[in-house]
DNA sequence: GTATATACATAGCCGGGCTATGTATTGTAC
DNA sequence: GTACAATACATAGCCCGGCTATGTATATAC
């Protein structure tokens, strides 16, 4: 009998945060998560103003403000203002937040492998898939706003 | 062709983030991620020294500390001095602390199911497949030091 | 032209992460 | 058995990421 839905997903947020650690432990990474989760939204997605980019990460737009900050910081995102409306500037990620996003899935990648390395191809083959299920969750559930994912009746 | 296992790694990761972000957002999440992987932790393994649950939870001993507070001023842990050793407290979850973690994770699991409710029986029992190999390559790697992880000839 | 709405910035708080260091206890040399 | 080293944890102090509340400038409605 197949656990309840609810349930998985509960178990996979919780293997989730435990992985999360592991990455960064593993990885020695001197970057955030964060940094990493707004330029892979970028690069996905491609300018945007600060306002959808924050909806998208789901983050608070002052969050959004202070991530694109750093950013640009490093030289890894610029802003064009928009002619049409001069309250509003689009972000772009740069070749180097480009470059600095590669190299980063690339050292974080040879750094969980040992961890993997032994893996069978079936289980590879089932994290590919899930991976891409994730993905497409994620991108699809971002348009929704909060109220919608918020069940009624779940107590804060 | 499948790519290399050390990409899917990296997009293992990134989706992770960005799933992380959808569930504090959907769960209205009062505590943090930090709280529940802790507690998690402890529930799995039982009572543990504070090293110990530094080592497991992928974190500085400083950090266990500060979370061990908070968790114990939650109720939801307790500290046995070790006869043996007066250097040494055991933290245990508390039955509140079980039951908090239960509730997290039934708040969650509704939190988030309205994004996945239409998820096909293949791609469900994908998921729980995945999430076994995670937790079991998340809990075996956790024996092993920092060094065996960071490959060597990757940069920091 | 005044009022409201919108887009973003700023202020200010707290928790989680780290390194460096302190303190108490244990173990060990002799 | 006393002095020294090692161990277990606590404390200090920093930065970043997250939030809410609020400010400021621009746009829009009428």
């Amino acid at each position: 009998m197949p656990a309840a839905l609810s349930e998985i997903l509960g178990d996979l947020i919780t293997v989730n945060h435990r992985l999360t650690r592991l990455a960064a432990y593993a990885a020695h990474d001197s970057e955030s998560p964060a940094i990493w989760r707004t330029l892979s939204v970028l690069r996905q997605t491609g300018p945007m103003r600060l306002g959808d980019l924050a909806v998208r990460s789901r983050v608070s737009q002052p969050t959004a403000t202070k991530l694109v900050s750093h950013l640009a910081a490093r030289g890894w995102t610029t802003r064009q203002p928009d002619p049409l409306d001069a309250r509003v500037a689009l972000t772009s990620i740069t070749p180097a937040g480009e470059a600095a996003l590669t190299d980063w899935r690339r050292r974080l990648g040879l750094a969980l492998l040992p961890a993997f390395a032994d893996l069978p191809t079936a289980d590879i083959e089932t994290l590919e898939r899930m991976i891409g299920i994730l993905r497409d969750r994620v991108d699809r559930t971002e348009v929704g706003d909060r109220r919608e994912l918020a069940a009624d009746g779940v107590p804060a």
